[in-house]
DNA sequence: AATGAATGAGGCTTCATTCAT
DNA sequence: GATGAATGAAGCCTCATTCAT
């Protein structure tokens, strides 16, 4: 006599609005994002939410907790399976591009509209970016631990590391008709390698532009 | 003489609202900035500003764009200073540093509350951000020309240039109390040279971090 | 019976706003109406009301529609009671006439303000006397089949028709203090029969004006 | 040396004012009509309108008052040359027609945005059909005395015929692509001279609608 | 728990009119 | 007389949040 009751209420409407509420931000951003259109995303009503949520930057705020914690996540899986210090941090560079060209929403809501939801949240981006940062920073210290790179000032390498990432997946979203983000993981790792200290001849040969892998113009 | 006299009056007026709407925009972001703030910072009423613009749009609009002129202004002014391409690259580094340092507000505007304006405005923020990237392109493809550094992906190598400047200078103004950017000149400029594939002996000695120079961690 | 109750509550409130902006657009117009009248006479808020309606311009329209649909219905009520086919026409001025006479409101919601919304409505209101235009010419194409009234060019006639009728409205509506409205329909009816060619026998002795019957000037 | 001085500047500035209002009070409407639109038309400045005018409105009400003026002129010369009592009717009908036939946007701006003015203007309007009604009812009382028609209530016979007329001019503005006014003259002039009782013989043969005649629909 | 109606504080923009030059 | 910049009172609509059922 059990109803559709389980599977379907049982990943529970709560989260049902988080991914309604993910969705809708990505793609309207979080100023444009009316409450009502992620009532209606979730198959819920807009009373249903504030049941569940005490206000829309709540939502906001936990999702980009969340979705930063799962960005962390597959970086920190993706590290723990080199040894050698560069190879993590190579790792590292990989995995983030990865996720992000296949989950281009996940992009978005991390990168792009983030500020653009308002000075309210100043505080949680920059919490987030430095979150980020001192992530790379680890990697790169322990680099310089194992005496991989000299020591340097990590610090803002690191943030470096992380603003030139930011920004390169960044283009990537804007563009029209982006190629694969991928495509721009062998120069970028050289920069960044580079830009650390690596020796030459472990960053090997300078990657040369290929032909239809830069990104095409924004047009619109 | 005499006759200028309402045209001036007038343009004054418009150089007052544009003034403090960059004010406004700079310190509230562009959404919180309501039209009345504007009015009020430039002792006019809301009619006024617009007779003198169509929409706060486009005053934003204005601003980001006149801003961003100064801006690239100063940085060639700076590279047309020096012959030699690595140092022209690393004149442009400072001047845009040296430039944000001393008008914390005009970074905001740029930077910060760029996305924050919402859809809207992304076609112009990518613009702007493509303009910069361009421009340090230029640089960079210059000192290949020069054979100063090796050919490579000077594309992605602008665009990760731009995102690391963009960071540091990010990091800077949301820190609470915030050390001198410049302080941040050497080892960013190490990195971004290094990154470029500038050899090392021009590059110079690793810069280490000095102690109470890195930025001072968000407190709000 | 607890079910419905909600729905009931929310149509109940939607009527109040109908009728409240009915009112409200019948006594200043529509574009001196502003939506905080129509929410105050409703007892609602003004989000209460966009919440039925998305704009003010829709709830004119729905009022003029349904207005003009309760006026329509009343003038076939009143015509299917009669068969012979002058008789009909007949019934239909009276009923117009009766209708307005009673419903002062109405007449000014349908005929007065209707224009004065603006080239907005301009097509609406077109819609609105070519339907009643119609309405009549089938009344003349049945009395013309019939042989009631010889054959003529029942358009043109039908439209003198409404224009008769909704001038000798009009005057009586702005007349300061206007005597009975039912007072005009023996003349009118009178010179209308005639204008269709209705034979002299038919239409019965010129009704001569009463003293004290015509509508007083109007006096502000 | 006299400049263009007299024959462009002659024709004062006012003269200019108000024909540039005429044109876009009849385009756009009152309410729709911006001060600038006049000012812009009139090759003047606001603040010159201001000079000549104290408000849009005295602009509107001289216009519509000189503009009855003209039509009034025209109908009183048309009927001066003619003797014969029914003959004069025939005759302000057709000046009416025939005007308006020449002048679009006369008829625009006395018969459809009158009242579109708001309830401001509705006294002035009033006083427009009454001036018209009036005039027609002297014609008809003419042609009672003289026995032309019998005797009547000829004040809501006037008033009938000025809402038809009023109502055939305003069908053929609204109409899309109309056809030539003067067509609706043989049936419009039937229909109201037979409601006055103007003798069948005197009337002449009920026309027929002529096919393509008729006013298209209107489409938008 | 959920629904959806209701609230009301603004937000942006328009525009007739005034006024200094 | 003319100009055009300035004013400020509204106007329409939005939307996060609350609340009765």
């Amino acid at each position: 006599m059990a109803k559709t009751d389980t599977a379907e209420q049982s990943r529970s409407r709560r989260e049902r609005i988080l991914d309604a509420a993910f969705h809708t931000f990505s793609t309207k951003g979080y100023r444009d994002t009316v409450v009502d259109d992620i009532a209606g995303a979730a198959e819920t009503s807009k009373g249903g939410i504030y049941f569940h949520f005490p206000t829309k930057e709540a939502i906001f705020r936990e999702l980009m907790i969340t979705t930063a914690d799962k960005l962390v996540g597959k970086v920190e899986r993706a590290v723990a399976l080199e040894t050698e210090p560069v190879a993590r941090a190579e790792a590292a560079i990989r995995a983030v591009l990865a996720t992000f060209a296949g989950h281009r929403t996940m992009a978005r809501l991390l990168f792009l509209d983030t500020i653009g939801a308002g000075r309210v949240f100043q505080t949680e981006v920059n919490a987030l970016h430095e979150r980020f940062a001192r992530l790379i920073q680890g990697y790169l210290d322990e680099a310089v631990a194992s005496g991989a790179i000299p020591p340097h000032d990590t610090r803002i390498t690191s943030i470096a590391w992380f603003g030139a990432i930011n920004e390169v997946v960044g283009r990537w979203l804007l563009a029209d008709q982006a190629g694969k983000l991928e495509d721009a993981y062998p120069p970028l790792r050289a920069a960044l390698l580079r830009s650390a200290g690596v020796p030459e001849k472990r960053v090997g040969p300078m990657p040369m532009p290929q032909p239809g892998v830069e990104f095409p113009e924004t047009k619109r």
